[in-house]
DNA sequence: TTGTACGCGTTATCAC
DNA sequence: GTGATAACGCGTACAA
């Protein structure tokens, strides 16, 4: 059995209140008394239950974050951005994965109506489902997202730039002599990837091409899907020049499918990629990317839920990142 | 705010304890009195709060998963199988972080200490830690260690038979030619690397060859850390001509040293890495990897969890399961 | 500065 | 079948 605070006053002679401010260091507490009790406690190394503890103060210190995608390094570096973050301030982190399944975010979403956590961030996923809508409705919850739209606007929001992100990498392409640009985007009934396609679109409009439906593509955002999507748009009427891939995964298998056709990157089809991780890094020829300000979105999204959690943010906030290109051989000019 | 029992109980008409029984399923309640009160928890959509439950009952149904490295893809996929496992018997799970750092492991083991969870997995990580002695000492805790090593034997553990897996690769690294085979090893104060070099020993004395200490090189398991091992490697008198990495992300390192150099996978040097995962897919060559049966991992860790957990198991348990060599392009035969 | 008493939301043990 | 009531371990007014 662990020790609890009971004992403590019991073996040092005083009342349980008077431990419970010596540990917490409260004020109103002789400075003998104090050192007794501490002694005691590391003595028996005493650890306060959570949960009891949780439930007097009605706060947990710990948050919920929610990942869409584990598979995803950039996902992956937020986190530990994020971790860095909370330990500063004395906060656990809970990790939790959905694999883009929403009932898995009811479930996780639980975790703050049942008083577990004292907020959640939600990094990436689709449309934000109604269920957490009626979460913010049903009680004030501290929620905040990253990199995720909702046409509600009800949470506070961190967000990357997408259109603007791809509407650079549109226009370098462009510049690079490249005319049939293909845009492998992720699922459609995603705001995040719909922002994504209007910048493809109004890059190309700007530069008076015509937009060829067919090299517009959106799939899942998985390695296979990437793979199959450049086996479909080479079937189209209009061959591409070159790719656009706006997730992380479907770029490696976009690459893989080209190198496998026996093409050349960028001779046959300039590439530009998504997320500057090891993935994107490790694959060749060295890839032109998108890359996210990942510490920033973890920082700022973790400043917004400590301030939603301390009632401190008095209205509703989004804030847009931008992304930036970084250019390498995947997209060098076509014709030199 | 949150609907509460007592809030139902008094819509209901009922005591606390009746609502209580009602909602756990448990015998004992009128089914009309069951029914009303479903209805009026539905309709208010109340939530248990884990909190109380937890204090109460002595459990949370929840436990922590502790990854040394959130970078090997790996580690997250014995995290997802682990999810799949729990989510079927009603468990959650809390991701913990550490990378590699022994401070961190001690900050999540108070998740235990703290009554937070029911019990813990430690995927992989170094020599166990004088903490997790405590843990086990002061208290019956649930603890199962995965992928990771204690002389102590305290803890039930599952294991990849790393000697063997190793073995495998440099008997067939023999096989094919090579004679100078260098190891790339994780840090030295881990048991399990230990375990690695031994299989490597093992297999060159049974072919009868002197060990050049030169060739046995141990170093973090990051990436760069495979890259500077090259690097390191080729400036010693004795030149390899095959390596074999024992890591993850070393691997990939150390390919892209290779590669920098000039030189030519297998023509100059062969390689097995470790880890048949999306990092070791993407690289090229294709490389021959030491594959861990990371689903078996998962669940037998899981079971056993569980097991502890319901004092369902007689004794400390070590399962050892076996490792996969894969063979791909980078380890062909030398001449042919 | 210290102690008393109550509340947090459940579960569990008694009675009835 | 149902209802009080006492835990669970801690925080916090309030009183002393």
């Amino acid at each position: 059995m662990q020790i609890t605070l009971k004992d403590i006053a019991r073996m040092a002679g005083v009342a349980e209140s008077t431990v419970s401010r010596a540990l917490n260091d409260k004020k109103g507490v002789g400075k003998e008394t104090k050192l007794k009790i501490l002694k005691i406690a590391k003595e028996h190394n005493y650890r306060p239950n959570q949960l009891a503890r949780g439930l007097a103060a009605k706060k947990t210190n710990m948050i919920a974050v929610v990942l869409s995608e584990m598979d995803s390094p950039g996902n992956i570096e937020i986190v530990k951005y994020l971790e860095k973050a909370a330990e500063n301030v004395n906060y656990q982190i809970i990790l939790c994965n959905t694999n883009n399944q929403q009932e898995k975010e009811k479930t996780y979403l639980s975790l703050l109506e049942s008083n577990q956590v004292d907020g959640a961030i939600f990094i990436g996923g689709k449309l934000v489902g109604s269920h957490l809508l009626r979460a913010s409705f049903s009680n004030e919850n501290s929620i905040v997202l990253v990199n995720r739209l909702a046409e509600e606007n009800f949470f506070t929001t961190v967000l990357t730039d997408y259109s603007n992100g791809i509407y650079q990498a549109a226009k370098h392409l462009l510049k690079e002599g490249y005319q049939k640009i293909a845009l492998v985007s992720g699922p459609k009934d995603n705001l995040v990837e719909e922002e994504k396609t209007n910048g493809y679109l109004q890059a190309l409009e700007e530069s008076g091409l015509k937009i060829k439906e067919d090299l517009i593509y959106s799939t899942d955002s998985s390695r296979e899907a990437g793979y199959n999507a450049f086996l479909k748009i080479i079937e189209s009427e209009v061959i591409p020049d070159a790719f656009i891939s706006t997730k992380e995964l479907t770029t490696i298998g976009l690459v893989e499918a080209i190198k496998m056709g026996g093409y050349f990157i960028p001779d046959d089809f300039a590439v530009i990629g998504y997320g500057d991780s090891i993935l994107t890094s490790i694959i060749e020829p060295p890839l032109t990317v998108l890359s996210e300000p990942l510490e920033e979105l973890a920082k700022k999204s973790f400043n917004f839920l400590l301030k939603l959690i301390n009632d401190d943010l008095d209205s509703k906030k989004i804030e847009v990142l931008n992304p930036s290109l970084i250019i390498r051989d995947s997209s060098l000019a076509k014709y030199n």
